[in-house]
DNA sequence: ACCTGAACACCGTTCAAGT
DNA sequence: ACCTGAACACCGTTCAAGT
């Protein structure tokens, strides 16, 4: 609400890539992902075009280096709490990116086309990086450490993405309830013919806790580690 | 290599939304994603900017059908086969999409931006449906399914999404290993107090087979549901 | 070294006009 | 009903020129 920095303001501060990125940063978040433009920016930062052309490469870097940076932000701020355990300390992590895409929903769509562009840079090592400690504190056999972190990467970024859009409202007035309510509904109303599995979970779709459904399929995930750790040997009579 | 339609050649169907969409497609497959523009569209279909509008309402509504039409068409060629095992079924969905994903590229970022854009039209229902069927068949208890097949979605699709960036030449030249014997090298360069994780998991990326390492990933999300039947009563004894 | 701002090529979309 | 094509507003990017 409160504008930060109006056109008739004279630019105090340099301008440099930190200042530039976090004014995309802003945009991005004010106006969503059609927001973010060169002009928009070179109003927001007083100054002109070519000015940010000597500090970015393009659009493409700009967009890259603003994910890079929310990302880094929300990963760094998880190991101030307790260590507790593995468990724990992954739903840590998954959680920090949970909210920081759901509070830049940009987050989504960026990280995905992100890792077909610049395509294993920087903010990808970075997610793997956090989830894996964990994947290996757990105490998964190294053969398999790339599998179960893969595994668990791509799901809290899907998921979180796809809580992201659920929050944002859909057309004026319309909250996330109401939004929720309104897939449902549509959900109902396919052919049962067609769409047999949809229609019934579109009944217990919009009751249940977004965090906790979230925490759910990470738990889901967690039991597969487990449950499969060294299956050669050892008979297990369980049931 | 062979060009399909030329400039010179006179428009022999009549325009229809399927004729648009399907030139919509292959511009997508040859030109990626930034090579579908309505000027491109119009010179392959001997038109003009107008008359594309009269059969589609805007370049979005374009793009959503041109993923659902391709998704479509990838979940329809599975039900030939033999019902085997619902582990099979499940499997048929995950490589016909993962396969979809890798020959269309620009399916990753489509689908993800479609998510968050008509937020659970069309495409959406259309891969829950094809996956949860088969949750459903393998004895998942009804509480259980939107997580479980939730799950295998997110990272089905984001799964399949990176293969299909390592599967791109990056550069002129640049083969599937090359590319990624490279992504292993810049993994291995990174700091080693910042990057353990990666550094250690950098060495078997290259090697693994990734049809194989795919679905190795869906056998992990299968054995935690089969691991974790009936958690709710059951005083649960644990720590 | 850092910034200005006019200019360029290109894009999605509109719309009066045709048939 | 269906199509044409000029026109509009806007975009990313460049670059000669300034300090």
């Amino acid at each position: 609400m409160a504008p930060r920095t109006r056109k008739s303001e004279r630019r105090t501060e340099a301008l440099s890539r930190e200042r530039i990125i976090e004014a995309a940063v802003e945009l991005l978040d004010t106006a969503g992902e059609g927001g973010l433009t060169f002009r928009a920016l070179t109003e927001r930062l007083a100054t002109g075009p070519g000015a940010i052309y000597w500090h970015v490469a393009n659009k493409d870097e700009l967009l890259d280096a603003a994910t890079d940076a929310v990302v880094a932000a929300a990963l760094a701020t998880e190991p101030a709490g307790s260590p507790d355990s593995p468990r724990d300390a992954l739903n840590a992590v998954a959680l920090g990116l949970f909210d920081a895409i759901d509070e830049h929903p940009w987050l989504a769509t960026q990280l995905a086309t992100q890792f077909s562009r610049g395509p294993w840079k920087s903010v990808t090592p970075r997610i793997l990086e956090s989830i894996g400690r964990q994947v290996r504190a757990l105490g998964v056999p190294e053969r398999r450490w790339f599998t179960v972190a893969t595994v668990l990467m791509h799901y809290i970024l899907g998921a979180a993405g796809q809580n992201a859009v659920n929050g944002r409202a859909h057309g004026p007035g319309v909250n996330r309830d109401e939004f929720l309510g309104a897939v449902s509904t549509a959900w109902k109303e396919l052919d049962p013919d067609d769409y047999p599995f949809t229609r019934a979970v579109a009944d217990q779709m919009p009751g249940h806790d977004d965090r906790e459904e979230f925490l759910a399929g990470i738990a889901l995930i967690l039991a597969g580690i487990t449950a499969v750790p060294p299956p050669p040997r050892s008979h297990r009579a369980r049931r």
